[in-house]
DNA sequence: AACCGGTATGATACAGTATTACAGGTCTGA
DNA sequence: TCAGACCTGTAATACTGTATCATACCGGTT
């Protein structure tokens, strides 16, 4: 049961199993294509960040990032990282995820609402979720309350399907 | 549509001009009622701190209580605040703001679940928004995708009402 | 080629947020 | 009273993010 899904809508957690390989890839060739359509470089160094956000499918910390940007040797320093991170966020590349200080790529860039965040306890993974109908109730209770929204976080914490699944 | 609410629903955002005093005392009768129920104690301290939380509606960081804890002269410590936070939390009292590393007294402790959090950019108030209707499609939207929800963060960034009118 | 403005990166220092570890104090019930 | 649980103080440290200034790169112009 679950997904009734009339939308092809991409199952937002992927099978524990997958060619994570081509995960990664096929993002970075999205993030170039989504780069030359908005005249920005994505540099080497933006490119080596994004493919660390993209080692797995776990929200990853800056700092985490930094110490593997230039090897235990030479470190970099905290400003390199943020830098291609608010670059990659403005570009809709990665998303940053406030209640863990940590950061994921976006799986479909260029969606026009931020989505909410399911994030397991179980795996640590972290998957987007998109739903009008949340978006919608979400929207107009504010605005019942006289509110305009121009920006919003929606974080869930909880057990993935697989997570589930393995428990049961 | 929207708020159609059968229940009493209070206005999320105070009139501007209204009697804080007593936002704030009723604020710490709650807080002694709901501590006396749970057979916990609202120490000296986690009543300072509470009370410095209440002095606006606006959300206050963990660094600017710990300033005016012990006066500029005799600071306190950073563990001295995060423990009261703790416990402030754990009994409903305060929420923590995760996108903006801040906490906010909460009107109404003992509600069951985590509400939604407005924050206006303009004049830097927070209000919760409680809403069944966004409760429950984010809840069908995650159970869709196999994902059974433990916690939430809804945070919104836009404008209050307040500050709407003002503008216009 | 030499120049130039805009952009990207490097490097250092610092600010802001939160936790760990340990010691000492206070309350409460047996 | 005494033991044990709970609470607070203090110091040190870890984690997260910015400010600042200097240098390097890139693309277009002269
Ligand atoms: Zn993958
Ligand atoms: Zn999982
Ligand atoms: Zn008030
Ligand atoms: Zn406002």
């Amino acid at each position: 049961m679950g997904a009734k899904a009339g939308t092809k809508a991409a199952a937002p957690f992927p099978a524990q199993e997958h060619d994570h390989g081509h995960c990664a890839t096929s993002a970075m060739d999205r993030a170039a294509a989504i780069c030359a359509a908005r005249g920005v470089r994505l540099t080497e160094l933006r490119r080596r960040v994004l493919e660390l956000v993209w080692t797995s499918h776990r929200p990853i910390g800056a700092y985490d990032i930094l110490a593997q940007l230039g090897g235990p040797d030479r470190p970099a320093g905290p400003p390199t990282v943020y830098r291609a991170l608010d670059f990659l966020q403005e570009n809709g590349l990665v998303h940053r995820i406030a209640s863990l200080n940590a950061y994921i790529g976006c799986p479909d860039p260029g969606h026009a609402f931020a989505p909410g965040i399911m994030i397991c306890e179980e795996c640590g993974r972290a998957a987007e979720l998109h739903d009008s109908a949340a978006d919608n109730a979400l929207s107009r209770a504010a605005a019942a309350a006289g509110f305009a929204i121009t920006r919003r976080t929606i974080e869930m914490v909880g057990r993935c399907r697989d997570c589930a699944a393995q428990a049961a």
